[in-house]
DNA sequence: GATGAATGAGGGTTCATTCAT
DNA sequence: CATGAATGAACCCTCATTCAT
């Protein structure tokens, strides 16, 4: 019974495998207490509410998923490179954390609105990362000038929140991580032959 | 009080509307049926539970959705140009209907597993006539041979949908359509300057 | 599509059989509509409500058990012999008709005081035959003068009741018009030896 | 306000109450609560749903009733004074407490088959009880070798049952237990003269 | 800090009955 | 006489949150 984590991580870790083997419906407070080894009350002790748990989880995890990305592509030079990294990080990170992938793809996108405003807000810093690597790419000739930087990141983000989600849905059953070539290729050089 | 329409599409149109306007989980039978200008139970004889309305409404409004696209895709011979026309009805079709939009990219997704998985069958309709685009421009030389079908298509999807709920979540204030041609180009050549 | 029963005899009908097979609280008015081949509406051309059915229903049946049990009994001289008839043929007529036996036995209790209270009111016929049996045997010098012919009754009326419902309780398994006789030596002789 | 009974015994015996009260379909769990001092959510701490306060209720106060009458034919040798005994023990405990009385003649009567089925297995136990004074009845020679057990057995309970049943619904009026010598003579000897 | 028993608001669904045709 | 679409009241149960210990 040595948990040396504190209490607060010990929770949100409680909450991943909940929602992830119970589905977001059926993650009741007195379970991930149960789970987490505490009285519901304690709950409340480190949380505000319930939602308070699931936005510090998103918090939490996306916050080490960030700092690895950008750890990743700070040693590559080039945009298309740093893109390459970013999709094969994103694929890696989800493929080694199975709870954790249905937890974002497919459980927590059941909440109501109001959460997944705030679930956007933490997202923002992913997407900012995202945004970066595009403007330097145009900066650097890399990438077209003409680029919506807006929609280039709504494509890179909704072509990898696609294909993770695609792959949850099916059990992952396939490699995630096998793909990474091909999406960056798509990203990079489009459907057409013409160019 | 004249209400031509069968019950069936009042009701679903109702529903809609309050979905839209209150949110999936403040979406009471009582509200759609009050809405609809019916009583409780009448609901109840058009529709087999609660769910039932949701994938009702999901396959009616996403059944004319396809039908539209298909009819104006027909007409175009290039793949390139059957990809703009789709992305172009996607998006007027969802400007034009601003509760539909709400409801489809944010409150139906709240809905359980079950649901969804429901509502995904409706969908590998649409996923269908994009996978005959890929297919078509493939084979005719328009498209790289290389490409990943099922790749390309989440591609496709997923941007068009990450940047449709942009738009929804931004309160639809700008112009979706304005939108059209940078998407399309994006998906047809890329991010990159070199090819 | 012969129907030659008057509709209000073919409802009834209809309620024996849908209760029989369904259990009271399965056994809606629409359902009893159908099976008698007209509709929900038509029923309430025939009956005030839906325990109007279900006395009537009584009413019909238990009347109809009284005036065969009084044919019966009416031949024979002997108190003795007229209550072995009256078992015989209770006994007879309920292991002719199963349905009718399960609904008076075990549906119709199902239903709520007030509907009960009628019921007594209809049982009232049968249990005046008892009585009558009772009181000429007391009379006749066949039964005892000290016997209380309310208790009396009761005990030949329950025991009969609590026999056939102990039958239809054991799906009808074995013969109900076996037990008879020895239902009616319980009754004149008691259970003890000293006699 | 002083509440000794643990909260498991006092929704019991406000089920009870508000049953007898109320009538079983008007005896609502929020009813219940309310008369048990208690929180509706707090029933189910408790109880499974409310079918199983039902038979929980029936299985107390079963069981008690069972005790009270094993304890008092115990000091008896007769078969025929346990069986007195035992009329004179079940019509004092009813006539004791007349909400019961309602609840266990008419009230959970009512109840759909499967609850019945779950009362009958309680019942056995009583039954069991009665099956035993009879069978020691008939090996020390008090009753006849020639008995079917589950025939007398059927008399005895029907009987007592059907007694209870109308005094309950004379309003209880009478003193039941000025009935019992008679019943226990009828079991006795019969309704004959010519023992 | 930690507990866990108690709270109580909220909604999908059924079905007897009506009444316009 | 007959129809059957429409009505709308009524209730069990769950679970996030609290607070006395």
């Amino acid at each position: 019974m040595r948990q040396k984590k504190p209490k607060y991580i010990q929770i949100i870790d409680a909450a991943v495998i909940v929602i992830a083997e119970n589905g977001y419906h059926q993650a009741q407070v007195s379970k991930i207490a149960k789970q987490a080894g505490v009285a519901d009350g304690t709950i409340y002790l480190y949380f505000k509410n319930k939602e308070d748990i699931l936005v510090s989880l998103f918090q939490e995890k996306m916050g080490v998923f960030i700092e690895k990305i950008e750890e990743e592509i700070k040693s590559k030079k080039n945009a298309a490179d740093k893109l390459y990294s970013l999709i094969d990080k994103h694929f890696t990170l989800l493929s080694e954390d199975h709870h954790l992938a249905i937890v974002t793809q497919l459980e927590l996108r059941q909440s109501n609105k109001d959460l997944r405003l705030r679930i956007n807000e933490v997202l923002k810093g992913y997407l900012n990362v995202v945004d970066k690597i595009i403007s330097d790419g145009k900066e650097n000739g890399e990438f077209r000038e003409e680029l919506d930087v807006r929609l280039a990141r709504q494509m890179i983000f909704g072509t990898i929140d696609e294909t993770v989600t695609t792959w949850v849905m099916n059990d992952q059953k396939y490699r995630l991580t096998d793909q990474t070539k091909k999406v960056h290729d798509l990203f990079v050089n489009g459907l057409s032959t013409k160019n």
